[in-house]
DNA sequence: CGCGAAATGTAGCCTTGGCTACAAATTTCG
DNA sequence: CGAAATTTGTAGCCAAGGCTACATTTCGCG
């Protein structure tokens, strides 16, 4: 998100950009937990996970082999290219940061979990940078 | 769609409800910031400021209007109702904090502005009692 | 090996939120 | 007052993401 010109935000960069790209990356985390976890990413085993019927998972996983994010083969598992790895890597990596920030504050860790998957997707580079400050400054002083 | 509960894991029915409460909440939002300037909230107002076509706009009021947060003659301005004012200051209460937390953790003011806008819907309750806590117990010895 | 179960793919529809185009009402102003 | 400009409403289309139903492939097992 790097419109900070309200007079040139259509429409489109709003809702739209917003969902696509938080449930763009919910999948690679998904695909990349899965992977860790059972050595390949099934289509059941991600619809199943996400909450959503398989073909809803086809789907989103056909947009992440056309972005580049991800292969996979016809009644095969699903895998993450390197790009893919390096969003997931990316997004996991905020994810733990989101996390360990709201526990920082004071948010209890099965809430924090929770809450830091939907609160992550809007969390910009630099406001992800203040956090690793802020956590840094802490040095994990807090209990 | 209750599906509410909690004990479901991450699957929740998710991009949609997320989506539609957080656009809900910004019209609402938008709709109370506008007649605190101008005393009501135009059509065209509302649109120009949320980024969106004047017909997009109509049709989020005309929700509203569906959901009771709001009411509006043909050709007039768009007020809310007790519930729909009740839910802006909700939301601005909300929005407030969840700025001064991203401040109080180093965030650069007009960054917290601006994040905040996509993080503070996923922000749940209880969260925001511990935003406000350990903001509380900062007692603004900031700056 | 063959067959039923499970997994995956495909088709087609729904809803939502966005847009454009055009119609109608209101406001502004000569 | 009346015409032009502005605002709002309405119609109709699109894309995304979700679902169900049904087809096809793979897998497990007798």
């Amino acid at each position: 998100m790097s419109e900070t010109d309200p007079s040139q935000i259509k429409g489109f960069n709003r809702a739209r950009e917003r969902a696509s790209r938080a449930l763009l990356e919910d999948y690679v985390e998904m695909i990349a937990d899965l992977a860790a976890e059972f050595g390949e990413a099934r289509i059941t085993e991600i619809a199943a996970r996400l909450g959503v019927a398989h073909p809803t998972a086809t789907k989103a996983v056909a947009r992440l082999k056309r972005e580049g994010l991800a292969v996979s083969r016809p009644y095969r598992g699903v895998f993450l290219t390197e790009a893919g790895e390096a969003l997931a890597e990316q997004v996991r990596a905020r994810h733990r940061t989101v996390v360990a920030l709201l526990r920082a504050v004071g948010v209890p860790e099965d809430l924090a979990e929770l809450d830091a998957e939907g609160i992550e997707h809007h969390v910009s580079t630099r406001t992800l940078k203040a956090f690793e400050a802020f956590l840094a400054s802490q040095g994990g002083k807090t209990g």
